[in-house]
Parts: structure tokens; sequence; C-alpha cells
DNA sequence: TCTACTATATACCGCACGGTATGGAAATGA
DNA sequence: TCATTTCCATACCGTGCGGTATATAGTAGA
């Protein structure tokens, strides 16, 4: 991953590896937020000092960014296989087991980066929500489409909108990001996800 | 309402009027969240200044749990009339109903201010937090105590857990929130609604 | 009218914020 | 070895934060 322009063999080279320490910046992010993360945490979680996290990823918005997407490219990639599954109700499983796993596995922050980081906040942030604003549309998009396609196989009983279904899908997944986040404890949100599944409706 | 041990008779009386000044507050918390409400933005809000705020309210976070109250009194009331449904289905749909009245609705900001206030934020705001989720626990409790009551008139079916069903619930609308703040148009909203409730399980 | 008392306005406090200038340390190519 | 290039550490910049000291203005009671 090139971070930057130069470090091209001349010179002294840098001392720290941008994966690991955007990695860290995510954990930070995730945890606090866009606005809550500050660069004195940033930088102790990171390892590095400022004008090295200046050098190598722009600013503070630059590495949001990036640390956005790392976010999407290591944790949200369980939604693209998740599409594939054979049926609607197998995809809306898929999702929400999936993302109880990030939400609620590993040494990770509970709950959504993008959720966490799209409230609330100060003014001068808007740019950061319509930056999330537009990769949530195009990942609904995506899940509208499926249920379009479900729709189309019979998989959706016939007065089962799949604008609704999608949007109920969201709903659902964005709400367990926030009860996550509010330490409901793992074996509850389970229950919520076959409590979800057990009313998916079906021909 | 008296909001300080003071303003009793003697000596000059305040110019604004203490009930405005906190239903200002609320919408620049409601918009903002506790930690991205700024003391600049909140006075000019409240058309009052910075020792007079401190004057009559104490500082930053007990002016926030003032405006909590209010919420809790103005926007939450119906969630007590809501409980008074005669069925489970019924008390899902007036609290779904009015969940998106309140988001949707009037002038005030869209989205849930405990979910935003308790999203997120910095570290020095983890009293705000717990405060947040003490109230969201004791609210969790009657719904989980209604839907007990349901099942044991039949009112739910037999595999159904009265547990599950509350935290089933208040996962869609604190979803609900979410989506409302990223302005999701209220008719998708009102689809999501009428989505839940088409699935709510019946004998 | 005088006194006691309280609200308002202005200016200010220490601090943390995001971001940067500068000087020295380390590694490369010649 | 030496010049060049780049990185790291420290100290600093302007700004806005939550919160307050002080002085003035205004009202009620004696």
């Amino acid at each position: 991953m090139e971070m930057t322009a130069t470090q091209g063999g001349r010179g002294r080279p840098r001392e720290f590896d941008p994966e690991e320490a955007l990695a860290a910046a995510l954990q930070v992010f995730w945890r606090r937020g866009y606005d809550g993360a500050s660069m004195a945490e940033l930088t102790e979680a990171m390892g590095i000092t400022k004008p090295s996290l200046y050098a190598c990823f722009g600013n503070k918005e630059a590495l949001f960014r990036k640390a956005l997407d790392l976010y999407e490219r290591d944790k949200l990639c369980y939604i693209k296989s998740a599409l594939e599954a054979p049926t609607a109700k197998g995809v809306a499983e898929r999702i929400l087991r999936g993302s109880l796993a990030i939400q609620t596995g590993g040494n990770d922050p509970r709950g959504c980066l993008g959720v966490i980081s799209s409230v609330g906040g100060t003014a001068h942030a808007e740019s950061i929500r319509d930056e999330i604003m537009a990769r949530r549309a195009s990942s609904d998009r995506a899940l509208v489409e499926r249920f379009e396609r479900a729709r189309a196989e019979g998989d959706l009983p016939a007065g089962v909108e799949p604008q609704a279904m999608a949007c109920y899908l969201t709903t659902v997944i964005q709400g367990m990001a926030i009860q996550a986040g509010a330490d409901v404890p793992r074996e509850r949100l389970e229950q919520l996800i076959n409590t979800t599944l057990a009313m998916w409706p079906s021909n």
C-alpha cells in the first residue's frame, strides 16, 4: 500500500508499518466516531507522532477515509458473499450473522463505524457524513437489487416489496449495531437474529 | 419549574423564560448529541449569554440532563400510553407510529436524542452515556413486563419469548431512528412500520 | 431614597483541539 | 566520505472549547 507519493528508496525509511498504524487508527475511530477521536488518542494508539501521521496520511479527514476503506475491505466483506446466498432468507441470515460477528467478535469495538461516525457530531463534520451516506447508499442498492431478483425467482411472497424488505433488513442491522454498542450481550443479539429470521416471510 | 434555588422575589428578575431556553437547548442537543453541541451554539439558540446559562442551569452536563427530562416528558410520553394498548401487536404499532411521529414530525431534528448522545463521543462523556443507558434500561423493563403480561393473556404465540420480542421491537425502533437521522423519507419509514407489523407473530 | 440582591454583559481563564515549523538523526547513492 | 533525502522528536501556532471573575444594570423591600 503506497500511502504517500514519496518514500521511494532514497532517504531514511520510516520506522512504522502504515498498515498497522491504519488498523490502530481504525480502532479509535470505531470506538469514538470521527468527531470523538482526538489526534492525541489516534497518535498514541498508532504509536507514531503527529508529524509522521500527517506526512503519511495527510490529515485527520484523509486518515478517516483510509480507515473507512480498510473497514469496508476487512470487515464488511461478508456482505458481498452474503448476497450470493441462494435465497432471500439466506441472504438475510448471512448478513445478520456476519454483522453480529463483526460487532461482538474479536477485540474490535462494538457497534458499526458508519453508524457511530454519521450520527450527531459537530457542524464541520458534514462532509464525513456525506461520505458515509454515499457508501451506504451503494450498499443498499445492491441489497434492493438482490431482493428484486429474489422476487423474480419467486423467492419472496407476492405482496412483499423488495425495497421494503431491504429497508427492513437495514433497519434491523443498524438497530443491532446500536444494541451492540450499548453492551447488550451477544446471546441476546443471537436471540434477536433468530427472532427476526423466524418472522421472515415465506410462501 | 424552579430551575434554581434563588430567584425568590428579591433582586432583578431574569429576562428569559427558562422553559423556552431549555426547549431551545434540547433542539441543539437533539441535532448534535451531547459532545457535538457547543456552548456557543447552545447559548445562541437559547438567546442567552453564558453566565445566564450557568446561573440558571448549572453547567453543560446539568443542562443536558434537564433537556433529557424535557425530552422524556414531552416526546417520549407516547410510550406510556402505548403500553396500555389491548394487545401486544397494538403496543408495537403504537410505539412504532409514535416513534415515527417524533422523528419525522414538526420542526424537531430527526432521529433519537438518546441514540445520538450515547453513540461514539469523547472519553469524558461516559457519565452521560451511563445516564442514558439507565433510563433506557427502565423503559426496556416496562416493555418486557408488558409482553410478559401479553403472553399470560395468550396474546403472544407459545414459542415467542417476551424478552425476545421486547429486544426485537427496541432494535427496530433504534434502527428506524438511525434511518430517520439519515434523511430516509417518511413514506419509506411508514412502509417499514407496515412491513414490521405484517410480520408480527399471531396465533 | 437607600439598601440588598440578582441578572446581564464583557472580558477573560486554562486547556485541548487540529495542524505545523524546525532542527537533528538515520539511511541511501555517489 | 560526503551530499542528499527523508523521517522523527520537540516545541509551537491559532482557535475554540467549557467555565468564570468582574463590573454594571435593574428590581423589590425597608
